[in-house]
DNA sequence: AACTATTTATAAGA
DNA sequence: TTCTTATAAATAGTT
């Protein structure tokens, strides 16, 4: 439970590492959520896991109002600037 | 000091909801990197205030190598997917 | 997936 | 903006 605290590398062992991501990307997906809904802002967040598998969340208020993949380059729509 | 959890929804005071802009986001935007770092993955998190200005993170090892605006399009750039 | 001790984040105040 | 502090949330390791 908790018995250390951990320093920032990468997690060796391939089942920690895996459940590590899924934990800290449902939370991250989440908070960006609060943070556009609290502070009504705009926010996207784009994770690629190892395997290539793609997971997102964008506030689409007024900002933010689409993405896209053209090949590789991920196309990020927004009015906010 | 915390004297209760808050509900999500829109701060409607200025200065709180600035304060509590720039703690969360600041946490938001390490926790990307953390997350890139320990599980080897990409992420990109893309934040714009209520006045615009825009605040991002980026993990580039081999994923995202870049991000840029055309007008009001951002476009991220990937080798991720 | 659930548990839990511990760390981290957080809201309010200063 | 930074600090403080009590409380809430996240989390690493285990089961």
């Amino acid at each position: 439970m908790m018995r250390e605290k951990i320093k920032i590398r990468k997690i060796d062992y391939l089942p920690a590492r895996q459940v590590t991501f899924s934990k800290r990307r449902r939370v991250d997906l989440k908070n960006a959520g609060e943070l556009s809904i609290l502070c009504e802002s705009e926010a996207v967040v784009i994770i690629f896991s190892q395997t290539g598998k793609l997971f997102d969340f964008s506030s689409s208020r007024y900002g933010f109002y689409g993405r896209r993949l053209e090949g590789s380059t991920l196309i990020v729509e927004s009015t906010g600037c």
